[in-house]
DNA sequence: GTTAGTCATGAACGATGTTCAATGTGATTG
DNA sequence: CAATCACATTGAACATCGTTCATGACTAAC
């Protein structure tokens, strides 16, 4: 039985990344614990970390799926709205967000919440998931903005994309600025709506 | 001599929060230690939970402290321009915003990073400061928009204040969309200078 | 079947915030 | 001024983390 090891490593890698997924969905990313989640998945403690440098890469893993989801939510957003102007385009796209932040606020938090400091690096698929998003909303800019160079539009893409991130940021956070859903959507559409010429 | 210990809890108590302010400046809130200020402040572990419920309450008054001097950095930047149109005035606090933020990172987001999750509520100062530099933001705004009535000035006013927010959060992050100080500020007025008839 | 090497295990380690019985101190009273 | 006692102060102990590693079990090759 040649690989029987390597099988066992990688069904507990995928059960771990599940049972840590749920974790935070149910109770959020400071909720998650080793010893709990070894329990969950039925193992020894000591086993996560054969399987995972250390718990913070398990919870990039999980990150690695939340970005995906999210930016199949964002891409989907533009399925049958290519006629759309590009300004209704942004805001499609940006209340795609806000939609799938409020709807997965623990797995979206953990996006931004993980540790990063002693990591040698961001991942890479962290930066290229990224610029994926970030080429979603350089289109429609690049029509709204046609006078505009490379570096103007990447910065304003940059611009935009924060200035949303922290509209639903503080919108979902009760501490700051907590509001309905409905008014964070119409903070953005606000926002989004002054830009471009009229 | 009565009163001797309460002058010295007050005593300890400001040294303590002056010592953790200096720590969060120098190495961030996750660096801020029990044993560690007690060890610079000269005082036993557990007299830190004789003048503070627990960390966080310590972690709140420095953070009382920064809102305060935010506060006064947002106004500060408006003296002198009182001749300046809304919408200039507007940009001055938001790069005013940024430069507190910028020049004082680590006490910035300790304002934002203290855990608020178990206290029974958000401090009553935390939301009345909040509500000033709000109430900032407003002015020029009903200036700009003098149409609009009061709730959707407040919404005009958490929506902008939550973009150059998320502008300058993501900005000084090297994580997300690290840039340097002066393409946020840029960025600001970039996303500022389409707000408002042109 | 034997054996050597590799892997899994969970007790142990180091840190951390917090608590509390024991100790020390200051205020009050005879 | 001295004795007493209520209360403040102390730091060792506790609960909980993430992480490590000597030990024992198991796999795979011969």
């Amino acid at each position: 039985m040649a690989g029987k090891v390597e099988a066992r490593r990688a069904a507990l890698r995928e059960k771990l990344v599940e049972l840590a997924e749920a974790q935070i969905i149910a109770e959020g990313l400071g909720s998650l614990k080793a010893r709990q989640l070894a329990k969950e998945a039925g193992c020894a403690l000591g086993a996560i970390y054969n399987v995972f440098e250390d718990m913070t890469a398990l919870v990039l893993e999980v990150n690695g799926r939340t970005f995906q989801q999210l930016g199949a939510t964002v891409r989907g957003s533009l399925e049958g709205a290519e006629h759309l102007d590009p300004k209704a385009r942004l805001i499609r796209m940006s209340h795609a967000y806000l939609g799938y932040a409020a709807d997965n606020t623990h797995l979206w938090r953990a996006l931004f919440d993980v540790d990063m400091s002693t990591e040698n690096a961001v991942p890479q698929w962290y930066m290229q998931a990224l610029g994926e998003l970030f080429a979603l909303i350089a289109a429609p800019l690049a029509e709204l903005f046609p006078e505009k160079d490379r570096d103007e539009l990447s910065l304003m893409t940059r611009a935009l994309f924060s200035s949303v991130h922290g509209m639903v940021l503080l919108g979902l956070q009760q501490r700051i600025s907590g509001v309905p859903r409905d008014q964070i959507a119409e903070m953005i559409s606000q926002v989004l709506g002054q830009i471009g010429k009229n």
